[in-house]
DNA sequence: GTACTATCATAGGATGTCCAACGATGGGAA
DNA sequence: TTCCCATCGTTGGACATCCTATGATAGTAC
């Protein structure tokens, strides 16, 4: 009769009666730690927006046996010149390490959505390639995250600016590019 | 001579010569999706934000053998009351799942920092406890993190709180508090 | 008072991330 | 040419996260 966990739990069952993380920051003043409480603060709402919006995401993926770190790879194919990518490439663009790349194409290959293919110089290096059923896939994906979560994602127009700007930044600063 | 890859590789060898969250968004836009190209550049920005920051902090917390996730746990316990927090009570605050709990609990009983003992009324139910060593290393772990990354998170004091305002409300929103 | 349901913690499995170490290949220096 | 070192991808291991399912206990409804 009521509403209970029918199917996701997905963590999220819990609404507590205050923010946790503006508690925490009154615990940092509290403690004498005045000059880190609002970077602590800062940080830990990043970790949690991280976790809350990953959690969407990968839920709008899950029929399609996609995550989001598998989709991203596969719109990085999307838009590259012939459908494939050295996966050294695909690392640099992603920011993840060598093996989360090795990790990502085996499950894509084994999903027929990526074949490996030499590359046509370089023996050392093998190159990720879309596949038809891996192209049309991150298509139909891209169309309900967009609907979903990327068009409203729960932040005024403005705000989406203002995050960009200042998360552009923080990226510069910590030498992504 | 040169600069090379010391000690921790990092990922963060590669910086790129151009922002890859502009080129995406200006892909969006390109393909037509215009109404979403703001929100997928804000999410993804916020994700790497997250991968940055959690590589600077783990980092910092490799020597003294913790890594954040089981740091947050072990703050949430000095600040309670009694050094010690249902399981149950644990995962609700820190917002994650029930085996996540248990997962952390587990390393931190085997490190000494954290001690499993029984609710007092409620049988199904464990307190994990804090040990004077976890409580020992949790404010050693506090006074490094606040130096190196709270105090100085990569923004400016103004970007910190804009941040903290804009992430307050899509937490509320996501019905976290 | 008995039966149903909810809650608590856990086990097992999947995924993603990192690190350390390895074999194969490429490229530059002596 | 030969040697040294960088680069590329992989394997194996650690950790964190989630999901599904399970057993034990608590609380409620009849």
């Amino acid at each position: 009769m009521d509403v209970g966990d029918e199917q996701g739990v997905l963590v999220s069952e819990t609404a507590l009666p205050f923010d946790p993380i503006a508690e925490a920051r009154r615990r940092w003043e509290a403690q004498g730690w005045s000059s880190a409480a609002a970077g602590m603060a800062a940080v830990t709402s990043i970790m949690r927006a991280q976790q809350l919006l990953l959690q969407r995401i990968d839920e709008q993926l899950r029929d399609l046996e996609l995550t989001f770190a598998r989709y991203e790879l596969l719109m990085l194919l999307v838009f590259s010149q012939r459908g494939a990518l050295p996966l050294s490439v695909i690392g640099s663009r992603l920011q993840v390490h060598p093996t989360s790349v090795t990790s990502a194409v085996d499950r894509l290959e084994r999903q027929g959505l990526v074949r490996r293919v030499p590359h046509p110089t370089d023996r050392r290096t093998k190159l990720a390639e879309l596949t038809p059923a891996g192209r049309e896939l991150a298509l139909a994906a891209s169309a309900r995250l967009n609907d979903t979560v990327f068009a409203e994602p729960g932040l005024a127009p403005e705000e989406v600016e203002t995050l960009n700007a200042i998360l552009r930044g923080l990226r510069h600063r910590a030498g992504d590019f």
